[in-house]
DNA sequence: TAGCTACCTTTGTCCAGGACAATCATGACT
DNA sequence: AGTCATGATTGTCCTGGACAAAGGTAGCTA
């Protein structure tokens, strides 16, 4: 049993994709596309070409276009388009940093990474480290990822190296218990994405908050318990671009319902650019430079009230 | 509209419980349960007791039940059952550190619970700290937890802190890019527990290993590309104890015919425990301490044939 | 005793095709 | 400009059938 990756199946493509498995068949159904070849017994194989399409659709998706409208263009249609979007950052010098960093993923140095990036902490410091390399270098990653030109080895590989240089630099500072207002940071179940966490964390410490984490994949009525016995004032969500936005809304309008009013909500993350109208009462930080907004809002209109 | 407790569709349910949609509807047809209401629409509302339940059954079988054995118990039965798997635990005396461990995340103390931990490597040192302090503490969380005296978010905020101290321990040693052997450690898709992998880093870390994590669920054909890539001696995975041992086995199997046979694979984790015939060409590690003597046989024959 | 094989049972995922509600887009009307 | 009605688009849920993968057992053999 040679090689492994002649197709996926339905199952491995609503992982790899964020897309569920009805809309696949919908599609195909409705569209023609994908229509994936069948194996021996009549399941869906889907090809690689296949998979990178819905990967280029998902993410057109996710800025709001119409899956009926793109969903017949080739593959690099898709990316033209993309491109388009983001042609603002395409026509600046191709950035040094990023190149750097791309060469040292395809090179496999995990100590020239882990070198760069506290470099990076250093000299910029924790926040400005975050804002304006981190944030950047995600995009690039992803980008570079969609476009297939890194494995998936390489990006977890950095994925992994973004955390152990961030959890490095957080622990650098001292420990506030008594710090305000009091964070609880957590994800949905089915969220598996704890970088976007960690990355408010690093944004928040800095701040003299008092950050508790949870990690990822916390079920509804536990964050409800948590937030409470925690005494949180701010509950703070992450969401990766592919949770499914239905899903969000709700859990967060029951937590909303379940939680006292005083408490806040933040949702972040990639999904919350794919939100259009307002949730009431939920916050939502749609970048990570909204996340320091957010706390001062919070500071300028909780603080005197519970001074007061 | 604050928030309509009522029911849960079976799309919430999937999410809160991981039990997919197609799996619920198998059950409900095939064992009578769950067998909830319907809305005007013809659509399943899941009572929040049947979600209970659902979560019930889960966490059993997580530990190796079958759905068919224990879906028709009462939730009471259900935590009874629980409760019997660690009766023989339940009579030994509770050594202090556990019992003050969980009052700490029983109260919530995430900062005293992160003191207690940096105190133990301090004193301990890491390894020892890993043998002796977290090992035992895992398993008294994961039967507390199992019993229901734990809730998930406490049992969560234990992880996450465990998480923390060791990230901390393992940078606090330089980094040692020419270190040998070169080991490389993730898991397979499927399997999210990533903490096996942090400890067994932790154990490695302090005997001048080289050590580069690509964290959880990395697919085999890139699992060995990462192998080949990163140059590595060992490749060290992890299975807590829910993993399919058949599936572990097959993609074991797949990785040694993958991989140069020079290339040593380590398998560790809960789920270990349960293999019984030895695996051709796989080094298993049925417990943490086992690392290290992996790690001593493999200098002891390996370093010499290189060097000679 | 340990390992293997064959066979039976249990369990989870996939399939087809129908229905319908929620959302989006358009255009007419105030 | 804003608001409302209307029609098209889109995603989720439904039923009930099929089948393969995993678990479990018993008998055979080294």
């Amino acid at each position: 049993m040679p090689t492994p990756p002649p197709g996926f199946n339905i199952g491995a493509v609503e992982r790899e994709t964020g897309l569920s498995k009805d809309l696949l068949r919908m599609w195909e159904r409705r569209y023609g596309f994908p229509r994936p070849a069948r194996d021996p017994n009549g399941e869906r194989q889907y090809s690689l070409d296949e998979v990178s399409k819905l990967r280029a659709i998902r993410r057109l998706m996710d800025i709001g276009m119409r899956p009926g409208k793109i969903i017949h263009q080739t593959l690099d249609e898709l990316n033209a388009l993309a491109d388009t979007r983001s042609a603002v950052r395409k026509d600046e010098i191709a950035p040094p940093l990023e190149r750097n960093l791309l060469d040292l993923l395809k090179n496999h140095d995990a100590a020239a990474l882990q070198q760069l990036l506290a470099q990076l902490v250093m000299r910029q410091g924790l926040q400005q480290f975050v804002l304006e390399s981190v944030t950047p270098l995600n995009r690039t990653v992803g980008d570079a990822w969609m476009r297939g030109e890194l494995e998936v080895f390489e990006e977890h590989l950095y994925t992994e190296q973004v955390q152990v240089a961030l959890r490095a630099a957080i622990n650098a500072f001292p420990r506030t218990p008594s710090g305000v207002p009091r964070v609880l940071l957590t994800t949905f179940p089915n969220e598996q994405h704890g970088l976007g966490l960690l990355l408010v964390e690093a944004l928040l410490v800095p701040e003299v908050v008092h950050c508790v984490s949870l990690g990822t994949q916390t079920p509804v009525e536990d964050i409800r318990r948590a937030a409470i016995a925690h005494k949180a004032d701010i509950l703070a969500l992450s969401f990766s671009g592919a949770f499914p936005l239905r899903s969000a809304i709700d859990g967060l309008d029951m937590l909303r319902g379940l939680l006292p009013p005083h408490v806040t909500i933040w949702a972040g993350g990639e999904m919350t650019r794919r939100v259009r109208r307002t949730i009431p009462g939920i916050v939502l930080i749609p970048d990570l430079a909204s996340t320091i907004q957010a706390l001062r809002s919070w500071r300028a209109h909780r603080v005197p009230l519970n001074a007061a």
